[in-house]
RNA sequence: GGAGAAAUACUCAAGUGGCCGAAGAGGCGCCCCUGCUAAGGGUGUAGGUCGUUAACGCGGCGCGAGGGUUCAAAUCCCUCUUUCUCCGCCA
């Protein structure tokens, strides 16, 4: 959410930052709605104020012997009246309110310009797209070839874009998740935490996912009660500060977690129907940082490093590109993608995005903090990144590690997690 | 699923219709005393948010949340949420 008094102080401004992002704003709208309400709220106030006076009279009148019947019957009807404006303003609220949660973030200045991710900005490289001697495979033909990967029969109990892993498939997964985590709890200083895989509707909205792509999300009911399946760790570790005040000195606060990520990818009919690139229920470790707001770009970038350094560990070449204002997503006010290099698309392929959102998630999620004890109450600024994507990691060392004989190379920091050096069909 | 208890400020906690924005204690700030520590004495400290104002300020809201009763609600009524205890069930 943006900033109310920045939208009222410099309203040409902010129309003019969102003007690059692909979507049009209806922004007058906003002075109508937010005129309308503090316009209902000075009435009611004023009348507000009025019966509070007389309220602290009537017992002193009482005491006096005075008779009070003649006020109370006024009384009477200022208090219809306020019941009456007070629905209005409660109206005018939400309906504010409503608005306001539909307004993307504001990109940060830096950020190029650039209508699609043609228009992203290539910031760096790691290593060189890997070369066979051999015309190499991709990885769902691998993964079946070793008998690891099983969209079949995902597909028969669940449906498309689902995989049973097995064997060594499911053991890959699994060393992969838990070299991520140890690296960033061991090297890069986060704090693990393991949350709840469905969420609440206010959850999704504190982080922005709703109230504008509630048709990306999966809904369950049982008990009586909605819930959302995560789309990404981001939601339920965002939100386990909503509506905190937090010490100032305990920032920045870092945060990693795994969780399974559910997607209904309702746009996204067609593309990439083979493989683990685009699945309903994926694997993820995410980071998630809290920071005041000088320090979430210092941040930002330790974040993205931190990303990095587990696929510099695993030897997967990949390349970090600044996202351009046309591909920054809704709540973004920067945004590194890290791309790794997959063999059968003969490209980068995103595996990790990472993201400052400034203040515009803290403010839907009321979550601040206080330098000390006297200062006033600041929104902090949250960021994530994905540290990194487990099923397209597992696909990219499929197809990295692969040999002339289909058998893949277990990479050097994975093998302790393994238990063995080379994945064979058994 | 059944039965009960609770939710008040940073923490603990008093408060059953009007001088309650809310006693008291802890904590925290300052001062004194004891040569630093511990202990003691004094004194001070209340959040957050919205509106308004150039500003000092003024005003609204606020005692888990939302409704209701009333001239007036922390206090009465209803609904919900959360936590705890007991019973049942269960991975």
């Amino acid at each position: 959410m943006l900033d109310i008094k920045l939208l009222r102080n410099d309203f040409e401004g902010v129309k003019k930052a969102l003007a690059n992002r692909n979507e049009e704003f209806d922004l007058s709208l906003f002075k109508e709605l937010d005129n309308r309400r503090r316009d209902l709220l000075g009435q009611v106030e004023a009348l507000k104020a009025e019966q509070n006076k007389v309220s602290k009279m009537i017992p002193q009148m009482k005491k006096a012997g005075e008779d009070t019947t003649a006020v109370m019957a006024e009384m009477k009807e200022l208090s219809a009246k306020i019941k009456e404006i007070d629905a209005e303003v409660s109206e005018a609220d939400k309906a504010l309110n409503d608005y306001m949660l539909t307004l993307p973030n504001i990109p940060n200045p830096t950020v190029p310009e650039g209508k699609t991710d043609e228009d992203n900005v290539e910031l760096r490289k790691f290593s060189e797209p890997t070369a066979f001697d051999f015309e190499p495979k991709a990885h769902w033909d691998l993964g079946a070839d070793l008998g690891i990967l099983d969209p079949e029969t995902a597909a028969k109990i669940s449906g498309s874009r689902f995989t049973v892993y097995r064997g060594d498939g499911a053991r890959l997964e699994r060393a992969i998740m838990n070299f991520f985590l140890d690296v960033h709890t061991e090297e890069h200083g986060y704090t693990e935490v393991f949350p709840p895989f469905m969420v609440s509707r206010e959850s999704m909205t504190g982080t922005g996912q709703l109230p504008k792509f509630e048709e990306d999300a999966y809904k369950v009911y049982g008990d009586g009660r909605e819930y959302f399946l995560v789309p990404t760790a981001e939601v339920p570790v965002t939100n386990m500060y909503r509506d905190q005040i937090l010490d100032g000195a305990q920032l920045p606060i870092k945060h990693c977690a795994y969780t399974a990520c559910f997607r209904a990818e309702a746009g996204s009919a067609g593309r990439d129907t083979r493989g683990l690139i685009r699945q309903h229920q994926f694997n993820k470790v995410e980071l998630v940082k809290f920071t005041k707001p000088e320090q979430s770009y210092e941040e930002l970038e330790k974040l993205t490093r931190d990303a990095e350094e587990v696929l510099q560990k695993l030897g997967l070449p990949y390349r970090v590109v600044k996202i351009c204002i046309g591909d920054l997503g809704f709540t973004a006010a920067m945004k590194y993608d890290i791309e790794v290099w997959m063999p059968s698309y003969g490209r980068y392929v995103e595996i990790s995005s990472c993201s400052n959102f400034e203040s515009f998630q803290a403010r839907r999620a009321n979550i601040k903090y206080k330098e000390d004890a006297k200062s006033k109450a600041e929104f902090v600024h949250t960021l994530n990144g994905s540290g990194v994507a487990i099923g397209r990691t597992t696909a990219a060392i499929l197809e990295n590690y692969q040999q002339a004989d289909g058998s893949i190379i277990v990479p050097e920091v994975l093998r302790k997690y393994m238990g063995k050096d080379i994945i064979t069909k058994n």
